[in-house]
DNA sequence: TGCAAAATAGCACGATCGTTCTATTTAATA
DNA sequence: TATTAAATAGAACGATCGTGCTATTTTGCA
């Protein structure tokens, strides 16, 4: 009988062989991911989560031991998808400006999107402000990895001239993340129409302001593979 | 024994004549402001209050009749206080650019304020998101209120040609929120130090960019009374 | 000073929360 | 297919929540 066996590696559309509990928790976290981006990771509720899925709330429980470890899997889960939307899609294109506006373009992208759904980056950051623990840290080192690539994103376009190399990083990053809490909070939150091309011009706003030269000569051309080059 | 009897108007410290139960109301309410600055709105519980305040919940309850409207004068009460902060001392300064500096001025110093204590103009703007209701609306209003303020004096600068008269003031409004947003995330949150300097040099980058002359001359030079005159 | 009214306390309710324990069902393996 | 392990369900726990009801205390006023 133990013949043919299928060493139980290539699974069906994902990535790994995943047992059903594997492949049930990754609902869960879905789930999850869907109503904390709505509510926030704090109205979070296994009960609510349970009732979604219908499971039992001590079956999805058992998936993950504590409520905190539920919050830290969604923060994971969202930073996988962050990752996978906003930033390996703009290493397609060449380093300096071209790269930081697509990644900037991606960033706006999933935040325009984010207007009706929410944004954990950014509830989260109000709900763990003050609140020390490994929920708060593992969604802070989420932000600070992102942070860190647009980071690096603007220091070589520094490097390439396309920024002036005088400007302190970390100024045109703050500047940037400004833009975009500005139009979560004015376009989720107030509700205010336009806030989309406000952010745009704003960005449009501070490339020229730190050196980027007026006729750019420079837009993305995104060459749809090389998707893996190095950063 | 009913001599000397003090005709309970010029009470201590605040304002008006305050019967009992406005005064314990008054301190339940500050004791609300402080715990959902650090909390949330949402974080509120009647319970937690009446150990505070060293009152039973009935005690506190009876009060407001629902959690709804202590979140309620919560808001109304941290809007009074903004104000007093923020807007009316910033009406002492000449219109144009030197008010609004002075605003900034003011809604800087508030905001470095709250990097510790949180600030419920932003928690409670991704707590009532998509949750309709008086809370959202009191939150909505005072926000709008402000945004609204900050606005005639960006268009008062723009008329006395201290600003650049083609731009839009919502744009200009925009940018100048998304640093303050920006701020509160980047220090309270990521504890990054420098975001008051770069939410600074932002602003008079902006001011820059939109035309505020270069030399600016005319810093607020605080007049320090006339503080009723009409905006 | 006495009396009505306001303020506060005490208690209990139903609901929901995260969590634990034990049973039962389902899936993976030999 | 038989057996073992994994996955899920069910019920109950203590705690906390907002809220209503009824005493009791305190206050303001004639």
């Amino acid at each position: 009988m133990a013949s043919l066996v299928v060493t139980k590696s290539a699974e069906a559309g994902a990535s790994k062989a995943l047992h059903k509990g594997e492949k049930t928790k990754a609902v869960i976290v879905d789930a999850a991911l869907g109503l904390a981006t709505q509510i926030g990771l704090e109205g979070l509720s296994i009960g609510a989560l349970a009732e979604v899925t219908g499971m039992s709330k001590s079956g999805v429980f058992a998936h993950f031991g504590s409520r905190e470890e539920l919050q830290i899997s969604v923060v994971r889960e969202y930073h996988a998808r962050f990752e996978q939307e906003v930033f390996y899609p703009a290493l397609s294109t060449e380093r300096g400006m071209p790269r930081l506006r697509a990644l900037f373009a991606n960033w706006m992208k999933r935040t325009s999107v984010e207007i009706d759904s929410g944004c954990i980056y950014i509830s989260g950051a109000v709900e763990f402000d003050d609140r020390p623990g490994p929920v708060r840290d593992a969604l802070a080192s989420s932000v600070n990895t992102w942070l860190a690539a647009m980071d690096r994103a603007v220091r070589q376009a520094q490097q390439l001239a396309h920024l002036d190399a005088g400007a302190e990083p970390s100024q045109i990053l703050f500047e940037i993340h400004g833009l975009i809490l500005a139009l979560h909070y004015e376009a989720r939150f107030l509700k205010l129409p336009g806030s989309i091309d406000r952010a745009l011009k704003g960005f449009e706003s501070i490339l020229q302001r730190y050196g980027a030269p007026t006729t750019d000569a420079a837009r993305p051309k995104a060459s749809s593979k090389a998707r893996l080059r190095a950063i």
